[in-house]
RNA sequence: GGGAGCUUAGCUCAGCUGGGAGAGCAUCUGCCUUACAAGCAGAGGGUCAUAGGUUCGAGCCCUAUAGUUCCCACCA
């Protein structure tokens, strides 16, 4: 007994059992073949720190179909997964777990809170696998990478020491973005920049001689414990004379000078400020250029440090609070003005970033950057869609250091070593000991690398870099990333300069780009909004199809799009469609039934159907080509939909009761097609199609490896194309008139023809009869009858005589309307056919084929007037 | 202060290199026609933000304007 499907799709019972399948057969596996091109996609590492979210979701969809589709077109197509250590997030996360058991990280040590971390890993990095694979993300588990798994910490000491040798990285004392909650540096990425409701409070800092003052205004009080000088504008007339002059500072009593610095502009405020070397990027830079004294007053936790009295303690919000009360106490506050200003938050935490002065590690940015605007610029690495490159080129030219350095546990320990007796430093790619110059112990650096120096590595460091030269060779460079927008600065920039640097060549040629997933009133999905949807409940409710089917469907690269529940439902109902148009075919297929291709001899709606496909599947391929992915999956709907299910299974359905020779032609067409259409959908939609795929063929083999569809010449069939396509239309003139006439579908009638094409009407009598509720049809190029309902296409008349609900007048009246619709279009045609320019210019098909449009307008017309001549 | 996107049917969005505007959902009318009511057959609904321009022809290209979203930037 043949094997029968459902009569509705069950995700559930489906997506597991095909999911293991694929895995035991280790059909997502890629390995070197000489024989085959490879197509390499390397997965954005999830962080270890959370769940899947939507944003992943879409992410993974759209490289799920990409790599199946490469894979079925035959290529050796690698989608290389793994997670991300996430450095200071996971600590964050790790930290509040201990504090709820109320440990903190100073207290177990740090081999302590590594082991710890490692069982996080374990947990959750195991977690967030478990829901790539409910996405039915085809990955080659084999080849599952971590961020801090042994191949991929080695590449990231081959590559420190490297940049490190070349002098691309640096130890040394700078600005640096200071988190006080993370307690740790951030690179300039990192920082986040809000509007913050704050306050301008105006200073009086008197002059040492008595003289006066100078006003100033500040946003950040409490910093005037590190004040060093006031600068103004040397152009500023105002201050020409108080240049060098000395002032004393507030509350503090020290003096500092006044000096003059371009970098003051004489139109903001009162034209003087007060530079804290500690404390401002800007005055740090001022100070350089001044020698002014680096006076630090802030502890790491953003506490004013000793030495300052009854300030020395306070948080820096407190001692801000203070000092103002003091100012303005003691007279030297002139007024408080509302103030709002862009402040930068720690992209982690949203903590308030502090600027601080400190000795790190840095990456030498602009001999990196070069060759990456290059390597965009030169076109050998395209963004799509296009425009994104120019968030990309503003980046890189305005690119700073790279502070790599963290002080935290959970990550990659920096590959330096110091020797506490000769101040000797050893940078090296294995864990040194002694020291080379005088013997002594060595002590490795306490910091972490950032996470993003080891996610920059991931094209190659997944790879087996620096030492599987021949998988290198292989799947390097790897061929589309996948990724949003948000994390360009973050990722994509740096795997491009670490890939040109590293290995020589970027690291893929396109990087795909797609917005976020937002909710259903655009909101973007946040854990503080508690907007977020689950993944994992959407695929528990709807199937994993129809989440990845609505992720793909009609999203256009680059752009945000919006999750609703309508959508995946619509989806979801398109999956059961399929699934129940199969089983149509499957319910009525013979026992012995053997797949053999198409028939011998093919009729007219078969060649139709075939030539219908034939055309999707290059456009189909066209649109994979160029990464529009949704206007794929939006014209496989249309045509399993419309053209597939509600015309050409409802054709066959006559020739299948009929039985023999006709119904086993239809059945092989049916099947033929349905094949492609699984085929061309699989991508998309892997689960339901290998479902059906196994059913249909009697398990002979995998869907996800069959041959992806190709363009035939031998199957287009333009002329059965348009001939049946008169058909189609003088099918729905006739269905239209008979609604408009409400006539019920039980009520049959005859149908008379009256049209050039007897021929084609006379052999498709059937079709009236199953879809257009006729009793019959009768063909002539001549008639002549009276109350009867018409329909008129451009190829054909159909009269319809139901006596009893003819109006004439309101015949002649829908007529009327009818006629001056094909006037106003042969008024067009002829317009456009008469205008000179347009001959002289446009392309010769299209005035061909505008001359045949009017010529079927005009054909129309004649019919509409011959009926209006009949009811007179 | 720079830069980018978006503005198309009531809603959410497509629209390929310029050639008479599309889908899903929603609305209205008929249908339980044995694959599917998660369905079938039909219908209504749009000055493609506004104003100019280029062109034989503009939703699409150019310029300006408005609204909106986002990114970048050291104005204390």
């Amino acid at each position: 007994m043949r094997k029968q499907l459902e009569p509705k799709y069950d995700p559930k019972q489906v997506e597991d059992k095909i999911y293991s399948f694929w895995t035991e057969n280790k059909y997502f596996h890629a390995e070197i073949d000489p024989d085959k091109k490879p197509y390499t996609i390397v997965i954005p590492p999830p962080n270890i720190t959370g769940q899947l979210h939507m944003g992943h979701a879409l992410d993974e969809t759209l490289q799920d179909i990409l790599i199946r589709y490469k894979r079925m077109q035959g290529y050796a197509a690698l989608w290389l997964p793994g997670t991300d250590h996430a450095a200071i997030a996971t600590e964050a996360k790790i930290v509040a777990a201990m504090r709820e058991e109320g440990i903190t990280k100073e207290e177990i040590g740090r081999d302590a809170f590594m082991e710890r971390a490692w069982a996080w890993k374990e947990k959750y990095g195991g977690r967030i696998v478990e829901q790539l694979k409910k996405l039915g993300s085809s990955c080659d588990w084999d080849r599952e990478r971590f961020t801090m798994d042994e191949v991929c910490s080695k590449a990231v000491r081959e590559t420190f020491v490297n940049y490190y040798e070349k002098g691309l990285i640096y130890r040394g004392e700078r600005m640096v973005n200071w988190c006080p909650k993370c307690k740790t540096t951030l690179s300039d990425a990192e920082v986040e920049f809000e509007d913050q409701a704050g306050h301008f409070w105006h200073i009086k800092y008197p002059y040492a001689d008595g003289t006066g003052y100078i006003e100033l205004a500040t946003t950040r009080p409490e910093t005037l414990l590190g004040d060093t000088a006031v600068a103004v504008n040397p152009a500023d007339e105002k201050y020409k004379d108080v240049v060098g002059k000395m002032l004393i500072l507030p509350l503090v009593g020290r003096e500092i000078p006044v000096i003059a610095d371009d970098y003051v502009e004489m139109d903001f405020g009162t034209g003087a400020v007060k530079i804290t070397p500690a404390h401002d990027p800007n005055d740090f830079e001022v100070g350089k250029r001044h020698n002014l004294e680096v006076i630090d007053v802030l502890t790491d936790d953003a506490k004013i440090v000793e030495g300052y009295g009854k300030y020395s303690g306070l948080d820096r919000y407190e001692a801000r609070k203070a000092i103002v009360k003091d100012l303005e106490e003691q007279g030297f506050l002139i007024e408080t003005e509302d103030y709002s200003h862009n402040v930068g938050t720690c992209y982690r935490c949203g903590t308030t970033i502090e600027p601080k002065v400190s000795t790190q590690w840095f990456v030498k940015m602009e001999p990196l950057a070069g060759p990456a605007i290059e390597a965009v610029k030169s076109g050998e690495t395209k963004f799509v869609p296009e425009r994104f490159d120019k968030i990309y080129f503003n980046w890189l030219e305005n690119i700073r250091d790279w502070c790599i350095s963290r002080q935290i546990w959970w990550g990659h320990r920096i590959p330096a070593f110091y020797c506490d007796e000769c101040g000797e430093m050893v940078v090296s790619k294995d864990d040194v000991h002694t020291c080379p110059k005088c013997g002594a112990a060595l002590r490795q650096d306490e910091d972490t690398l950032d996470t993003w120096f080891s996610s920059a590595l991931w094209p190659f460091s997944t790879l087996g870099w620096p030492e599987n030269i021949e998988e290198l060779k292989y799947f390097y460079p790897t061929n589309t990333l996948v990724t949003g927008y948000d994390i360009i600065f973050f990722w994509v920039v740096r795997m491009m300069f670490s890939g040109l640097e590293h290995m020589g060549e970027v690291p893929f040629n396109t990087v795909l780009i797609h917005g976020l997933v937002r909710d259903e009133q655009g909101r973007k999905m946040s854990k503080s909004l508690g907007n977020g949807i689950d993944p994992l409940e959407v695929i528990d409710k709807y199937g994993a199809d129809a989440l990845r089917f609505m992720l793909a469907n009609g999203n256009s690269p680059g752009n945000d799009m919006r999750y609703s529940d309508d959508k995946v439902k619509a989806a979801r109902n398109f999956a059961n469609k399929l699934w129940n148009a199969s089983r149509f075919i499957m319910m009525n297929l013979p026992e012995d039934f053997e797949i053999k291709g198409l028939p011998a001899e093919l009729c007219l709606e078969d060649k139709w159907v075939i030539s219908r496909f034939n055309t999707l599947v290059k456009e189909v391929n066209d649109n994979l080509e160029k990464f529009e992915l949704g206007v794929a999956a939006a014209k496989i709907y249309d045509f399993i939909w419309d053209v597939y299910c509600d015309w050409y299974i409802e054709l066959t359905k006559p020739r299948i009761s009929e039985g023999g020779k006709t119904a086993a032609d239809a059945q092989a067409v049916l099947v033929w097609v349905m094949q492609g259409m699984l085929k061309l959908l699989h991508p998309f939609m892997p689960y339901i199609t290998e479902e059906i795929w196994q059913v249909l063929t009697n398990e002979s083999g995998p869907i996800m490896l069959e041959s992806f569809p190709v363009y035939d010449e031998k199957l287009s069939f333009t002329h059965e194309e348009e001939q049946f396509g008169k058909v189609i239309d003088a099918i729905r003139a006739v269905r239209t008139r008979r609604t408009e006439m409400n006539v019920p579908p039980s009520k049959k009638a005859k149908i008379f023809i009256e049209t050039a094409d007897k021929e084609l009407f006379d052999s498709c009598g059937i079709f009236f009869e199953k879809l257009a509720s006729a009793s019959g049809i009768e063909t002539s190029d001549k008639y002549d009858i009276e109350d009867a309902v018409t329909a008129v296409t451009d190829s054909a008349r159909l009269f319809i005589p139901l006596e009893e609900l003819v109006d004439k007048e309101k015949e002649i009246a829908r007529l009327n309307k009818e006629k001056a619709k094909v006037q106003k279009d042969i008024d067009f045609l002829s317009g456009k056919l008469n205008n000179q320019g347009f001959l002289a210019k446009a392309p010769e098909k299209l005035i061909e084929a505008e001359k045949a449009k009017l010529a079927k307008a005009e054909e129309k017309m004649a019919k509409i007037m011959q009926s209006m001549e009949s009811m007179k």
